[in-house]
DNA sequence: TAATATTATGGAAACGTTTCCATCAAGGAG
DNA sequence: CTCCTTGATGGAAACGTTTCCATAATATTA
C-alpha cells in the first residue's frame, strides 16, 4: 500500500507538500506538483479515505434508509441517489429498516460511527432516533414537521386516483388505506377521500389494520360489493388483481382498479395496471442534491415533484 | 462527541485500560471494567469506527457489486447479504456496475480506499480489476477460474426449462440466449441446449446480440414460428408475454413460455409465468458467510444451491 | 526464601491523512 | 535600502483508536 509518505520520499519533499500538491490546496510550485503527480501515478497511489475521514471527521459516505429494498419502488430511488452521488464522489450505505424502529436506530448509530456526511431517509419514526442525529438528514417522500424533505405531490396523486375511477364509470368505490405513519400515504389517502366526498360518490374505507396487510381483509364478498378500488400502491394492486382473476371478477368490466407508483411491472400484470406515476429516480437524485446543499447551509425551496396518471387496462 | 479519552478522564484510568475494558481484550480488573462501562453508558459513548479502521486497517464494511439493483432479482440477494451482515455487525456498500467495466473498476478502487474487509460481486469482468484486488472476493452466481464463488445449479435449471417445455407439448422451441459473459447464463443455456439435442426436438437459437436486448429481434413472424420459448430470465419473459398478448398469440395454447429466476411478480403477470426458482435470498446469505470464513482462511466446499421448477399458467 | 508466573495498569507509538505554524527566499512598494 | 507581501516548503500536531512494551504488585511454585 503506497502512502503519501512513500511519495514524499520518492520525490524528496515533505508529506505536507505532497498533500498540498495532491489536493491542489495551498502553495506548491508547478515543478513539484508535476513530480508528485508523476510519482503518485507511478507508485499506484490510492488515497486512504479512512485516514482522511479521521482527520476531517467528515466522510464521503451517505447513509440511505429505506423500508425494504425488495419493493421495486425503492431500488429506483436508490439508483437516483447513487448515480448522483457517484458523480460527485460520494458513496452510499443502504439500510433496510422493515419499518422497525430498533433497526432504524441501529443504522443511524452506525452512520454516526462511520462519520457519514448525511442521511437520506425514506423511513423515519415520527419521534424516532433521528431526533438526536448530529448529521444532516433529508427525508424522502416523507414529511415531518420542519425537517428538510423531498417528495411528490401525493395529495394530487390521490385526487387523480379518485377522479379517474369516477370518470371511468365506477359507482361504488373501496378506498384502501396505506400505513398512516407515512405522510406520503396519508396525503394520497386524503386526496382521494376529499375527491370522493366532493363528488358525492358512494364509497367505503378499508382501514390499515395492525396486521399491516390489507389483503388480509379482502375476500370474495367484499370484492363483489364494489366496482372501483383505490390502492395505496402498485404492489397491493397486483395482489388484488390476482385475487380478482382467481375469483372470476372481470376487470375492468365489473371492477376497476387503480394503483400508485407505476412500477415497471405494472405494464405486464393482467390486466395492465392504471396507476399514478411518481418520478422515483428523480426523487432520489433531488434528495442527494438537496442533502449536499443542505450540509453547506443552502436550503432550496423547490423540492416537490408532480405526479401523473398512467392509463392502462385495469380501468 | 465523547471519546475514549473522555471516559478515561471520567473514570481516572488510562486510555489503554479503557480500550481493553471496552473490547474485553487483555487484563482489566472487574472493578475498573464496571466503572468504564458505566461511564461509557453515562456519557453516551459511540465508538468511532473510522479511527478503529485506520488503526487496524480492516473495516467492517463489505462492498457489494451488482449489475443493476433495479432488476428485482438483486434486491433479494442483497437482503440476504445485508441481513446476515447486520447480524454480525457488518455493513454493506452497494455498487451498480451496469455491466460497465469502468464503473466496476471505480467501485473496486473505492472499496479499497475505504479499507473494505471484502467484496461480494455478482458482476465481474473476466480479466477485470478484480485481478489486482488486495481484499478477498466472493463471486455470486458467477464462476471464474479458481475464485471462490456461490451459485445455483444453473445447468440443471436449463435442463428443467427444456424438459418441462417438451413435457408440456412444445414441438418447435426457440432458445433465447442470455449474455455469454456470465457463467450463470452460459450454464443454463448449455443445460437447455443439451436437453433439446438429447430429445431430438426441433429448435432454434436466438443469439445474444451486441444490442444486449433479445427483444430487439423478436417480431410477429418469429413468434408464430415456434410453440415453445425458453427465456434466460423472468424479466425478458414478461416482455415476451406482453408482446404475445398484444399480438394476439394465445399462451399457453399456441405458445408456451418459461422464464428463469421466479421473481415475485411472476405470479402476477399474464398468464402467470412458469419459471425456475433459484434461492436468491439464501444465495446472498451464503455469500456473506463464505466471505467471512474465507477472510479467515477457511474455505467451505458446499456452495451450490439447487433450483426448482415452478409450474404456472404460461405452459 | 527466592524465583517465576499472573494480573493490572499506564505510556507511547502507530495507522495515513490534513492543516496550522514557522521559516525563508524573492519581488515590489515606499 | 528597508519593509512588507507573496510563494514555497517543512515540521509537527491532531483526528480516535489499538497494541506493544514496560513497570509494578500480587500470587504461585520450587
Amino acid at each position: 500500500m503506497t502512502t503519501i509518505k512513500d511519495i514524499s520520499k520518492h520525490v524528496g519533499v515533505s508529506v505536507s507538500t505532497v498533500s498540498r500538491a495532491l489536493n491542489s490546496s495551498g502553495y506548491v510550485s508547478p515543478e513539484v506538483k508535476r513530480k508528485v503527480m508523476a510519482a503518485a501515478e507511478e507508485l499506484g497511489y490510492i488515497p486512504n479515505e479512512t485516514a482522511r475521514t479521521l482527520n476531517t471527521s467528515i466522510s464521503k459516505v451517505i447513509g440511505v434508509l429505506v423500508p425494504d429494498i425488495t419493493n421495486p419502488f425503492f431500488p429506483k430511488i436508490i439508483r437516483g441517489i447513487e448515480d448522483a452521488a457517484l458523480e460527485k464522489g460520494y458513496r452510499i450505505i443502504i439500510g433496510n429498516t422493515d419499518h422497525d424502529a430498533e433497526k432504524e436506530k441501529k443504522y443511524v448509530e452506525m452512520f454516526h460511527q462511520n462519520n457519514c456526511l448525511g442521511i437520506i431517509s425514506a423511513t423515519w419514526s415520527i419521534d424516532g432516533p433521528g431526533a438526536n442525529s448530529r448529521i444532516p438528514i433529508v427525508l424522502l417522500d416523507r414529511v415531518v414537521d420542519d425537517s428538510i424533505s423531498v417528495q411528490a405531490d401525493h395529495y394530487k396523486g390521490g385526487m387523480l386516483q379518485a377522479e379517474h375511477l369516477i370518470d371511468s364509470g365506477a359507482t361504488k368505490i373501496l378506498l384502501i388505506q396505506g400505513p398512516d405513519t407515512y405522510s406520503s400515504f396519508v396525503d394520497r389517502y386524503n386526496g382521494a377521500l376529499g375527491t370522493l366526498k366532493h363528488n358525492n360518490i358512494e364509497f367505503s374505507i378499508l382501514e390499515y389494520g395492525p396486521s399491516a396487510d390489507p389483503m388480509g381483509n379482502i375476500n370474495d364478498g367484499i370484492i363483489r360489493k364494489y366496482d372501483g378500488f383505490i390502492c395505496p400502491n402498485d404492489l397491493l394492486a397486483y395482489r388484488l388483481l390476482n385475487f380478482m382473476y382467481e375469483n372470476g371478477v372481470e376487470v375492468p368490466a365489473e371492477a376497476r382498479v387503480i394503483g400508485y407508483d407505476d412500477l415497471e411491472f405494472s405494464k405486464y400484470v393482467y390486466p395492465s395496471l392504471t396507476t399514478i406515476r411518481q418520478p422515483a429516480y428523480e426523487l432520489g437524485e433531488k434528495a442527494l442534491k438537496t442533502l449536499l446543499e443542505y450540509k453547506d447551509g443552502i436550503v432550496t425551496d423547490k423540492r416537490n415533484f408532480d405526479v401523473q396518471l398512467i392509463k392502462r387496462n385495469s380501468t
